[in-house]
DNA sequence: CGAAACCTATCGATCGTCCGTTCGGCGGCC
DNA sequence: GGCCGCCGAACGGACGATCGATAGGTTTCG
């Protein structure tokens, strides 16, 4: 959405084309992921940006010449990933039907299979969203409320039909949420890889309708 | 309850009591108030001492004069907020009679009491929590291990005397924590000022029962 | 075809600032 | 006169950021 012609890759090393410049050292998606990393495992303010560099395999210089600095690498990232959550939500909404508690089910499976397969990206955006600065923050927050609306509306909507019987939808959509989302926080896919996300998402589906009281 | 100026010893400077040391400058209070507020506010890494000093109107050098430094700092502050939070949770188990959806509301009204009540020290617990020097750690790893098992025990009983039907008692008990803990995170004084206290333990606790699915 | 100009990806060195911590001292109450 | 609460100055190091240089590929052009 924002960052760039070349945010995903530099055009490939295809052996027929023409070489048009491949990264020596990794470039920018190198230093992308050991942000990542450094940020997901120290935090914003506890990551220097000669760790990243360090762990990239690259020098500092190389840093700021993909990036515009530590502050842009941490909204990039906080970006990607809720912009990928949303896609997902809209999608999975999409390919669903009318029945709320069918549309419940797949924004549940949406957000933990997320939850699953992005835990990483899931910490930092949820616990680093203090250290962006008032710009980026403004800019991500609208994205951020798009995404509980969808959670309030499919509930709201539930409620008004009578499929769901909750007294509080608010304090419903906040508790499937915050339950759907700490999962990054526990889930280790050595530990827990024995179990399948489908049945993550089986569990996780029904803790959602029974909280928001399906009848 | 909890935070205020005179909550420990130092006596008061109160007329007639006379002798024992009054701090002039707010001493290990005033600096522990401050450190509270800015770890809260921008995390650890994102605090210097010199922040918290000058918000508690002190030097630098009064702060090493209380404190060991900044990492004992913020491990006492976390110490005390998860020792009060088992603290209210064994009272609450203990003033609790034996029915388990009984056992279980006044869990989920100790955990909800708490989070409005200790906002701050509840976000620095749960977010700071990797900053912690291994020593330090390990042995809050404990205390937190504790106030898990109450929690665990509780449900387990739960569906072994047949009150809760929830086919996962594991995933029930983290939905319900994330839930109660989320709060910390939304509920600001401020805005939801007009919604009382025991209001959001009803509302809280009708989910939890819910989520364990209590017949 | 070859050379000169240009671009890209990277480097090492360096800037000024802020960090956590330490130390010696100083005024006021016992 | 000694201790308690507090201060200012200082230290070495790490921080985020900027700079000019360079190796090697690509394009331009005589």
């Amino acid at each position: 959405m924002s960052t760039g012609p070349l945010d995903d890759e530099p055009p490939g090393p295809a052996e027929a084309s023409g070489p048009p410049s491949v990264p020596r050292g990794g470039g920018r998606e190198a230093i992308t992921r050991a942000a990542r990393e450094s940020f997901a495992e120290r935090g914003y303010h506890g990551t220097s940006i000669r760790d990243i560099a360090r762990r990239a395999g690259l020098s500092l210089s190389a840093l700021y010449h993909w990036h515009a600095g530590k502050q842009e690498l941490l909204a990039a990232l906080i970006e990607e990933s809720i912009d990928e959550y949303f896609r997902r939500c809209d999608a999975a909404l999409r390919a669903a039907g009318d029945d709320p508690a069918g549309r419940l089910a797949a924004l549940v499976r949406a957000t933990v299979e997320y939850r699953v397969s992005r835990r990483v990206e899931s910490t930092i955006a949820t616990s680093e969203w203090r250290n962006l600065e008032p710009q980026h923050r403004e800019r991500l927050d609208g994205m951020r409320a798009a995404a509980t609306r969808l959670w309030a509306d499919l509930i709201d909507d539930g409620v008004a039909r009578g499929a769901f019987r909750c007294a509080h939808p608010g304090d419903a959509r906040r508790a499937v949420i915050a339950a759907c989302n700490a999962i990054a926080q526990w889930y280790e896919p050595h530990t827990h890889g024995g179990l399948d996300v489908t049945d993550l998402v089986d569990r996780y589906t029904a803790i959602a309708l029974r909280i928001v009281d399906c009848r």
